[in-house]
DNA sequence: CCCCCGGAAGTAAACGATTTCTCCCACCAG
DNA sequence: CTGGTGGGAGAAATCGTTTACTTCCGGGGG
């Protein structure tokens, strides 16, 4: 029934050639006659060999496959920035491997082992906080490793991610413009630096331009906490627009204004599909996701290919993509 | 610098033991003295072993990973099921590759020389169509299969979906209580069985209980199709209400009707986050998602337990999440 | 004419973990 | 006292590929 699979011997008997010749063949090494080489890839089809990549990756000390770490596959961003790693991987020789940690440590922990003990050819990761422990294991095991979006402190590793201070600075401008005059900010945990990035830009962007700060809420990042923000945020009143810094919060901040006759303002952050299908459509800062995980990529191959250079860090700029939730100025002056 | 790895044998060698006993610690095998194993434990510790998953799957023939191939990860469907299947996979020991085909064959192809290369443990397979070849040199190398969602003509494999006639029927019924009299149906290629056996179901039970077919507008599962069609709806006129057979064409017809005053009714499928948020809030067909990922990877782990089995199909049921976009009847009577 | 060089192909030794086979020993029953 | 039994551990073969080393050519220069 099953009978078990050729090796490179019996394509070298087929062939009537030896396996080094093979192994040649299929590498594309040089110094092959032309005429074995055919008679080979003959063999190779009759028999319908197909290269053991155990035996390989044994051989060579290492494999083409690269692993993607990330907290939460259902998250948009970071199945986005999966689904543009994968191609650029793939047209570079690498398969992806998922790791999806749903911030558990010691799921974490299992694919690290996993990572090492596959001798993977790198790693792009998303940590999930800045207390990240993850990343010795990896450079103690020599796989070169990409950070994307999230910063740690203390460590010298490639990284890319969106310039969120900027994105910060980009939302005051914007909500300044648009005549706004006391701005809230919702956003995460103080140990993330993706949104207090975020903040941090706004904040300061505010104080030097308009004066004063913005009001503060800090979610944990789910569709609740959002929701729950913006509704102190209405019952604290006094409040005219409202800068949100990341996705599922803002979804969660439109729900709670949702159908409201004159709701503060709101600017999202991430342009999901929902960001124009609700009524009024909410206008938000657009990170280049695409961008950054085609980029990651690219970022993580170089690497392999030369890893003694300096670590770098590429910043990506985002951008206001500007709808009706911001477009209408303060609802009245008082 | 880097030194390299240490092996079975350096662990052996430290712990004053032979490679066999090492291996024998680290598999849990029966017979092995207590004093020894924990000597060999605290040389595992001390020199910091990971055991080499090339070596071991070399040795084993097989690995102890499992693919799961999907044609879009950006879709949230998709994304979700995967999101399901790894911690799923992960507790029965084994790991995750994804593999993202993007519809396109070679890709694909690409994806399945891994598979087979790598000896995985088992697939978890989404194809694009029912003409898909790629279960092919799948079932030839002995690699189980689970097919999830979509149908194949001619083959017996495992397979997990939603019940989906089912689905079509239950979304005939709301519609025909809630006293609309002249529904439209836009769905999927002919091709794809998931959304023409919701077709089919719709129109099956609509003209078995309320009499006469259902306008037909077919899109390619797209957003802009789905606009496209709800669009030509609304001008061909005399349609009460429309059912979209699947999540991104229902994304885009609501787009078509958003802020119209009277809008035919709209009955979605997939409980995506935009259908609460939008005005009017949008009734859906919720396919249990989640459960679906978490049984296709228990399906699969099972199959690899037991090879020769006979292929199961399990079908689950969907049920209508009734909102605002069907909750009022018919605009009027005249 | 001889030597050396280089291209082409084969031989065999790695890579690291597992596992069969074998050996040793202690213990128990006859 | 002896033969059998079974637990515990080591030696060595094995998985399939790659590659350093060898071998065998033929040809060109001294």
């Amino acid at each position: 029934m099953s009978r078990s699979e050729p090796t490179v011997r019996d394509v070298a008997e087929r062939a009537g050639v030896s396996s080094a010749t093979v192994s040649r063949v299929m590498n594309d090494a040089p110094n092959v006659d032309k005429q074995l080489a055919r008679r080979v890839r003959e063999a190779v089809k009759a028999t319908g060999y197909v290269p053991n990549a155990a035996g390989r990756s044994l051989r060579a000390r290492s494999s083409s496959q690269i692993a993607v770490l990330i907290p939460d596959a259902d998250n948009p961003y970071f199945s986005q920035v999966v689904s543009e790693v994968e191609p650029a991987a793939r047209s570079a020789g690498y398969s992806v491997m998922l790791c999806h940690t749903g911030n558990e440590p010691d799921q974490e922990q299992t694919y690290l082992d996993q990572i090492v003990a596959r001798r993977m050819a790198g790693v792009i990761a998303i940590p999930s906080d800045e207390s990240w422990s993850g990343l010795t294991p990896l450079t103690e095991a020599n796989i070169p490793v990409v950070l994307v979006d999230r910063r740690l402190p203390d460590v010298e590793v490639d990284r890319i991610a969106t310039d969120n201070m900027d994105a910060g600075r980009q939302a005051a401008v914007h909500l300044r413009d648009k005549g706004f005059r006391r701005p809230a900010c919702i956003t995460g945990p103080e140990t993330l630096t993706t949104t207090e990035d975020r903040l941090l830009g706004f904040s300061h962007a505010w104080s030097t331009s308009a004066g004063g700060a913005p009001a503060l809420y800090r979610g944990d990042l789910h569709f609740d906490s959002g929701f729950t923000a913006m509704t102190e945020i209405l019952d604290d009143g006094d409040i005219d627009c409202v800068f949100v810094t990341n996705n599922r919060m803002s979804a969660g901040a439109f729900q709670a204004i949702r159908g409201l006759p004159n709701p503060p303002a709101l600017l999202a952050t991430d342009d999901d599909i929902w960001t124009r299908l609700v009524t009024p459509s909410v206008s938000v800062i657009q990170q280049p996701i695409r961008d950054t995980g085609r980029l990651a990529a690219q970022m993580l191959i170089d690497r392999i290919a030369a890893p003694n250079e300096m670590p770098r860090t590429t910043l990506l700029s985002s951008k206001v993509i500007e709808r009706e939730s911001t477009a209408g100025g303060p609802p009245s002056r008082g």
